[in-house]
DNA sequence: CGCTTCCGGATCGTATATGGTTTCGTCGAT
DNA sequence: ATCGACGAAACCATATACGATCCGGAAGCG
C-alpha cells in the first residue's frame, strides 16, 4: 500500500499530480505564463518526472497549459479572443445539452435547480460573489447533467473546466449581470417545467450564456 | 539524429506511435475489442513502453480505446447508442460551425465545396462508395473549416475522427441516402451563397446530419 | 559597433529496471 | 461435481539514468 504522500484513494500518481496542478491553476496560485518545470514539480510532489509529464499533457489537451517540445510547459494565457471562442462554444453545447435534457427532465432535478437559484438570490443580496459563482456553476451543472447524451455532457464539462481559471472574475467585474442572470434562470426553469419546445429551450439557454459573454466583453472594452 | 524506424520528420516517438495505432484502428486492422499490450507494441515499433503508453492515453481521451488501470487497453466498441450520441453531438457542433462560417464564408471556399459535391454526384453514378465517402468528408470539412471559432472546429474534427472507424459503412449500408445527401448539399450551398440567416443555415446543416443518422439507425433496426 | 559563432546550462524525451496489482489457471476441500 | 483458495504469470506504474534538443550569453570576427 503506497500511501506515499498524504492520501491515495486508489488514484495513480499521474492523476494526483493532475488534480494538484489543475487546482493550482484554477485557484490562481499559478497565474498565466507561470512556468511548469517537470523536475521541480516532481521533487515537490515526491514523485518522478514521468507522472508529472503525463498530467501536464492532459492539461494541455484541456487547454490549461501550453507545451513546447524540449522547452517546457507554461500556464496558458487567456486573451479576450480565446474567451470569446470558449464562451461561444460553451453556449452552443450547453444550450443543446439543456435542450435535450428538457425532453425528459425529472421534477427532482428541476426542484434542485430551483433551490440553487434561490440560494443564488440570497448570496446576491449578501454581496458574496464567490458563493454566487459557485452556485451558478452548480445550477448549470444540475441542468445540463440531465442530458441523455454523455458525449455532449462531457463537452460541456470541458468547456466549464476551460473557463475555470477566469470564471471567478466574471460576476465580480460585471455586477449588474448577476441579478439578471438569476431572473433568466427563473425563466429557463419555467420553460423546462412547462414542457416547452426543446428548440425554444435550447435557444434560450444559449442566449443566456451569450448575454453573459457580451456583458463581460463590453465591460472589458469599456475599461480599455 | 534518431531516425530509428523509417522516417522521423521531427516528431516524437509518442506522436509516431499515436499515428500508427490510430491508423490501424481506423482502417480496421485492429477491430473493436482488440487488446493493445504496451510491451508488445513497443517491441514492434522498436521503442520503449513509455511513448506507447502516452499514445494510448491520448487515444483514450479521443474515445478510440478504453483503458483500465493495471489491466490494459483495448479498442473501443461502438454500439448503436454510442453511434447515436456521437452523431447527435456532431450534428450540433457541425451545424453551429457551419452556421457561424456562413457569416463570412469566402466565395472561394464555396466554389471548392460545390466542386466537391459535383464529384460526389459523379462517384454516385459510378457506384463508388469509398470515393463518395471520402468526398463527403472533404465537402463537410471545406465548410466547417471556415468557421472563425477554432475551438468549435476542433470539436467538429474530433467528432469526425470518432466516427472514422464506422463512417465508411454508412453509405454502403444506406445507399438510398447518398443521392438525397448530395441534393441537401446543393441546398446548403445555396443557403450559404445567398447569405441566408445564420440560424437557418445552422438548422439545415444540423438536420442534414440528423437525417443521415436516422437513416442509418432505421436500417439497423430493420435488419434486427 | 554589429553580426556571427560557439559554448554551457537547463530541460525535455526515451530506455531500462524494479515493484505492485490484477488475472487466470490449478489444486484441494466440501 | 462445484466452489473456494492459493500460486504463478502477465501487465502496468513508476523510478532512475542517459542522451538529445533548445535557449541564452559570451567571445571572436568583420
Amino acid at each position: 500500500m503506497p500511501a506515499t504522500s498524504s492520501d491515495n484513494p486508489g488514484l495513480s500518481k499521474s492523476q494526483r499530480a493532475y488534480q494538484v496542478i489543475k487546482s493550482r491553476i484554477t485557484d490562481g496560485s499559478y497565474s498565466p505564463g507561470y512556468r511548469l518545470v517537470l523536475g521541480q514539480l516532481a521533487k515537490e510532489l515526491s514523485v518522478s518526472a514521468v507522472p508529472i509529464r503525463e498530467a501536464i499533457r492532459l492539461l494541455e489537451a484541456e487547454g490549461f497549459v501550453e507545451f513546447e517540445r524540449n522547452v517546457g510547459a507554461q500556464v496558458a494565457a487567456i486573451n479576450p479572443t480565446e474567451y470569446l471562442h470558449t464562451m461561444q462554444t460553451l453556449a452552443i453545447v450547453e444550450g443543446a445539452a439543456i435542450g435535450l435534457a428538457g425532453e425528459d427532465m425529472s421534477a427532482d432535478a428541476l426542484d434542485r435547480a430551483a433551490e440553487l437559484n434561490e440560494r443564488m438570490r440570497t448570496s446576491l443580496r449578501e454581496f458574496d460573489p464567490i458563493a454566487f459563482t459557485r452556485l451558478n456553476q452548480r445550477f448549470h451543472e444540475a441542468l445540463y447533467e440531465q442530458c441523455p447524451n454523455p458525449h455532449l455532457v462531457d463537452l460541456v464539462r470541458r468547456g466549464w473546466a476551460r473557463l475555470a481559471s477566469i470564471r471567478e472574475s466574471t460576476f465580480i467585474f460585471v455586477p449588474g449581470r448577476a441579478s439578471s442572470s438569476v431572473e433568466e434562470h427563473d425563466k429557463l426553469l419555467e420553460l423546462l417545467g412547462s414542457g416547452a419546445d426543446p428548440e425554444v429551450i435550447e435557444q434560450y439557454a444559449r442566449a443566456h450564456r451569450t448575454t453573459t459573454m457580451q456583458a463581460f466583453l463590453s465591460k472589458e472594452d469599456g475599461h480599455v
